[in-house]
DNA sequence: ATGTAACAATTAAATTTGTAACTATCAAAC
DNA sequence: GTTTGATAGTTACAAATTTAATTGTTACAT
């Protein structure tokens, strides 16, 4: 047993902590932004943001995607269709399925926050410099191949 | 206005949920350990943890170093002082202060957790490889250089 | 000394989330 | 064709979190 391991952990120094405080810290960043432009929550966000990217998918699919259980993309969905921002059919197969897309308007509102995500991005970039970037991505790349294939939901 | 603005977003490369999802990755893995070695949750991980580290601390400045909101750590302070892991003493000059300190239950606790904190943190060394855990290291300090003078809570 | 503002901590109320149960549908075995 | 098991999606209930209000105490200006 090393020496080490009775060194009293520093919590601001641990990785778990690090990596949470920095994806709060973005997180809340960026959620203004969908916040004071749509009034969407989270959840909201990555439906719409999911839906926009692939166009049409199921429920289950967009969770797939956007690391969402279940619930939260059903009760995400529900909302975004009361908004008239997204469309239901179902799929005449499988009558358990059911194939959502975008209306006009979702997708309009999909593309006005999708410009102010990349214009987030951005201006993140040019906050932390192109190394603090690159770097950040190269270890959370490394993170998501070996944890990414953690069963999520 | 850059054309690039109309790309619609790819959101698996999009930093603020890449980050979130990292952190939820690494943080659910460590959950485990201090939920099957001692049955806390996270609030109550973080306020053993910062008063192992820092000896007596007030809820106040836990939060502080924690970046946690006051009603959680008081919470998790009460969960903890129920299991004896803490104690709490009414600072004599300013009564609405209360320092609270570890008792020998709490700190042996807290010692076999930072141990296996710090195993863990070496096992994730391991698996994201020198590289790409330096990497994520840098990238997350240039986040917090950025962005960790917001006033958090 | 008294009133006002500020602060530490808790408690209460509202919101969000997660777990588990439920409905409806399908596929495949028998 | 009917039972069994799986799946898509929703809903109900419980647990956790956030926001707001409350309590008790201090400092400080009038």
């Amino acid at each position: 047993m090393k020496q080490q391991d009775d060194v009293p952990l520093s919590l601001e120094a641990f990785l778990p902590y690090k990596l949470n405080r920095a994806a709060e810290l973005v997180s809340r960043r960026f959620a203004t932004i969908y916040k004071d432009h749509a009034g969407l929550t989270r959840p909201e966000w990555r439906t719409l943001a999911t839906l926009g990217q692939y166009g049409t998918l199921t429920a289950t699919s967009i969770g797939a995607h956007s690391s969402m259980h279940k619930t939260k993309v059903s009760r995400a969905v529900q909302s975004l269709e009361d908004r008239n921002w997204l469309t239901r059919t179902t799929d005449e197969k499988d009558r358990r399925v059911e194939h959502l897309m975008l209306t006009r308007e979702g997708a309009r509102n999909y593309r006005n926050l999708a410009k102010l995500a990349h214009a987030f991005e951005r201006r993140l970039k040019d906050m932390l410099g192109e190394q603090g970037f690159g770097d950040l991505n190269k270890g959370l790349a490394a993170v998501e191949k070996q944890l990414g294939t953690d069963i999520f939901l």
